[in-house]
DNA sequence: ATGCTTGCAAACCGTTTGCAGATCT
DNA sequence: AGATCTGCAAACGGTTTGCAAGCAT
């Protein structure tokens, strides 16, 4: 799933109700990039529809993550960011400029068919996060 | 670092005090397993020393983490809890049982180094996590 | 008509902070 | 002696909850 009518195909399969604030965050989501928090949404949000809750933006990302459609990265700081990213991928997370960098790698797959191997686990999504200095603060210092 | 001795001799050399509280939560964090979380650890430090506060708690694994003696994992319910595991290593979180597995890898360390030279950052550590259902709950579905 | 959803406000809960007294160097 | 640390209690901030009114089916 990544269109809207997807989106609401979804919600209609699951007994969901279809409203506008929920079309609303999901295009609001899909338009932001750079890992925004709850708060970002929400004042995005609020530009299309000012009377929204805040209540009302944590739910419906709790219905998009469950989809899979974003995924919650825990900062280092212990707080929470989104990831709109839908393939395997390394986060970067600068310990200086505190920015979080997205990069891929064919290893991930390799990783994960190896840990269901050793593990006897069966896994379903991962995030994998890196802390350091990106390339722009590593050259700085 | 790892014994109590460098511990102690990490604090000397930073100008940090030595106290028993700190001590007795080194003691007990190295002794606990399955990643437990602050009130779980607050739990056990009390059993010896009953009159320590949270707060106490919450700074000195601060101190540990900064060390590098402990690591801060976020679980998907977005609670946080300890490793205290020095290596390379994936987290596997069941999304049945709710426990944490730690698998080990070579590939840990061929991916950050393919990540170092793809993004031109300095890695220093790493929390990769994985979801799905752990061998035992895999079994009984 | 039914029942899920919204928006509001209050509650919640893990964590942080301010500060006076105690402890370490 | 001087600075840091502890323990307490209050504050904080992000998130969740309860509920009445609204809306989708």
């Amino acid at each position: 799933m990544s269109s809207l009518q997807e989106f609401i195909d979804y919600l209609r399969s699951r007994g969901y109700k279809v409203t506008p604030q929920r079309l609303e965050i999901f295009k609001t989501v899909k338009s932001m990039r750079n890992h925004p928090n709850v708060y970002m949404i929400y004042q995005e949000v609020k530009k299309k529809n000012p009377t929204i809750s805040p209540a009302t933006v944590y739910k419906t990302l709790e219905v998009l993550e469950r989809v899979g459609e974003i995924q919650a990265v825990c900062q280092i700081d212990g707080k929470t960011v989104y990831d709109t990213k839908l393939s395997p991928h390394i986060n970067i997370h600068c310990l200086k400029c505190h920015k979080i960098k997205d990069v891929e790698s064919d290893l991930v797959e390799r990783l994960v068919k190896e840990v269901q191997i050793k593990s006897g686990a069966r896994i379903v999504s991962q995030s994998i996060n890196f802390f350091g200095y990106c390339s722009k603060c590593a050259d700085e210092k």
